[in-house]
DNA sequence: CGTGTTTGACCCGCGC
DNA sequence: GCGCGGGTCAAACACG
């Protein structure tokens, strides 16, 4: 039996504090209880008829116990601000500490060298992020711990990945421009030239050169176009990088009784991004998406990061940052070296085209997390990867080790995620959920151990999810407790947090059968989170995410209806 | 009926 | 010049 108190609150008084993120108007009742905190809404004004039943306790009691719940909350709240504030300052040391790598590397690379390399380039580049398990399609994940603030991160929280050439006439932004704005559409021609990879490919370059001979093309060496291949792990036919494309084409190619697809950005038009999709021949729950080309148009949240990925490994292989030589280690980021570093990194010279491999179907090894571990120790907020392109990449494509809290305990796939499909660019969020990302909505299947340790660590420390309700419910208060019902969490039983977790570890972009992330969820904390549960509405709603919990609308999802040429 | 996929044809570069 | 393979086009088709 649950048993409810109405105190009306004292003239004057006022229960609520701005740390604890509930606030109870002065002149509304509350029902409090002893063992579920039903306070759903916290500006929800229960009925009185229960009152009456309601003698056991006396008011005292509640009264005391309301006011160290509230205290719990408060503390809880304050835990998390500060852990916050450490998050920030920390990716803010960390993107001051890219940005001197980057220039440090620039500074090193002449722009004859560049071009002369550009000129030259056979390069494959394998590059080993981390881990998509099989059967796990990506699906960006991201954190939001609080809305106050928000818009200051994200300005804060945008990771650059810029590379610019040094020298050149034109400063030239060598990542892909995660928002553009048709006034860079010109600069955005100028940078798919230097950078190889403007679309229609060379062919289109070839073509078009000799009748514009005055072409800044044709000024240029012959770029060959820079392809991004990645490699992952996945049953399904595609992998959803959060982009939509169209199937315009394709071809049982040569060596591989696997046939390849061809797919075209359709976001705009005027798009000219292709990316191939073929299986592995020699294993063929491997998925190789080959990207080619710059987006000229601004991105869905849920594409920036394999945008941001791609764009980044293309403008490491066009600026020459390896050499081309195979089987050559590729340092992304290392704090001894002027390269960055990744590990099971490799170079190779097959391709036609200058390629960049990410393999993300070879787990990194515990060294490599040793070293990012030391190389920021001082650090409470560390990822997987310290690269920009690691970090950058959707979070299921690698294994972000997370330590979160003062305790520095490694949180990995903290459920503070808020992930999402396909969801509006001009949210307000994207940056930091996609940036900030500390969940990784995929776990290796080949790295049971690693997980599940993590999964132990996090399942048994309660302040983890003290942490987590604190933070949902502040954002949930934060975002006005509009909707009834939704606006509060026990901080006790995790009932309602439970509810809220569906809605934060709602997939519902990944197409059936891709719910590895929240499956890892479920395993992480212990809670079971159902994605299928409709209150990810909540959060689409109330996230801002226009379109960002609509099923999955790539065609991709479906276009193995037919029959393979 | 609009949108996306399929698939044969076509184009082009490259090697011989 | 010819054949091969990669890449693209576009009509036909399928689906919602």
């Amino acid at each position: 039996m649950e048993v409810v108190l109405k105190r009306p609150a004292k003239v004057g008084e006022e229960i609520n504090s701005d740390e604890s993120g509930i606030h109870i108007e002065k002149d509304s009742t509350m029902f409090l209880s002893n063992k579920i905190l039903p306070i759903n809404d916290p500006s929800a004004r229960l009925s009185s008829s229960m009152v009456k039943d309601s003698t056991s306790f006396s008011q005292e009691d509640q009264l005391e116990s309301t006011k160290a719940e509230m205290v719990e909350v408060r503390e809880e709240n304050q835990r998390l601000r500060t852990t916050l504030t450490k998050i920030i300052k920390d990716y803010q040391s960390l993107q001051m500490h890219f940005s001197d790598i980057f220039q440090q590397q620039q500074t090193k690379k002449p722009v004859e060298k560049i071009l002369t390399m550009s000129d030259n380039v056979e390069e494959n580049l394998s590059l080993s992020l981390g881990t998509c398990s099989s059967g796990q399609k990506k699906e960006d994940t991201a954190t939001k711990i609080t809305a106050k603030g928000s818009e200051n991160f994200e300005e804060d929280l945008t990771l650059r990945l810029d590379c610019r050439v040094e020298g050149s006439s034109n400063s030239t932004t060598l990542s892909e421009p995660l928002k553009l704005s048709p006034d860079n559409s010109s600069d955005n021609l100028k940078e798919d030239d230097i950078n190889g990879e403007s679309w229609p490919p060379n062919k289109t370059i070839l073509k078009s050169s000799p009748r514009n001979g005055d072409d800044e093309a044709s000024q240029q060496p012959q770029v060959k176009k820079a392809r991004v291949s990645v490699r992952t792990r996945c049953d399904g036919p595609t992998m959803n990088d959060g982009c939509q494309w169209r199937k315009y084409g394709q071809k049982i190619s040569k060596g591989n009784p696997c046939p390849r697809a061809y797919y075209r950005c359709t976001i705009a038009p005027s798009c000219p991004v292709r990316k191939q999709v073929q299986r592995c021949a020699e294993d063929m729950s491997i998925l190789i998406t080959t990207y080619e080309g710059t987006h000229n148009h601004p991105l869905p949240v849920s594409a920036t990061a394999m945008a941001s990925t791609t764009a980044a490994a293309a403008s490491m292989l066009m600026s020459g940052s390896s050499a081309s030589q195979p089987a050559t280690p590729i340092n992304f980021l290392s704090s001894s070296s002027t390269n960055p570093y990744l590990p099971n990194s490799s170079i190779s010279s097959t391709s036609a085209h200058p390629t960049v491999t990410l393999d993300l179907t070879a787990p990194p090894t515990m060294q490599y997390y040793n070293r990012l571990s030391s190389n920021y120790s001082s650090s409470s907020f560390n990822f997987s990867s310290s690269s920009d392109i690691t970090r950058s990449l959707p979070t299921s494509w690698s294994n972000p080790f997370f330590k979160y809290g003062a305790q520095a305990q490694p949180y990995n796939n903290n459920p503070v995620s808020l992930s999402h499909g396909r969801q509006s660019q001009d949210s307000i969020y994207h940056p930091y959920l996609q940036k900030a990302s500390i969940s990784s909505a995929s776990t290796s299947n080949q790295h049971p151990l690693i997980t599940d340790t993590i999964a132990k660590v996090i399942t048994s420390d309660p302040k983890f999810h003290s942490a987590l309700t604190a933070a949902i419910s502040s954002y949930v208060e934060a975002r006005g407790g509009k909707n009834g019902g939704e606006g509060a969490v026990d901080h006790h039983n995790g009932v309602k947090m439970g509810e809220h977790l569906n809605s934060v570890s709602s997939f519902s972009a990944a197409p059936p059968g891709n719910g590895c992330a929240t499956s890892f969820l479920n395993r992480s904390t212990g809670l079971n989170l159902n994605p299928q549960q409709g209150s990810r509405v909540l959060l689409q709603s109330e996230m801002g995410f226009p379109g960002a919990m609509s099923a999955s609308a790539s065609p991709e999802d479906h276009h193995n209806r037919g029959n393979i040429k």
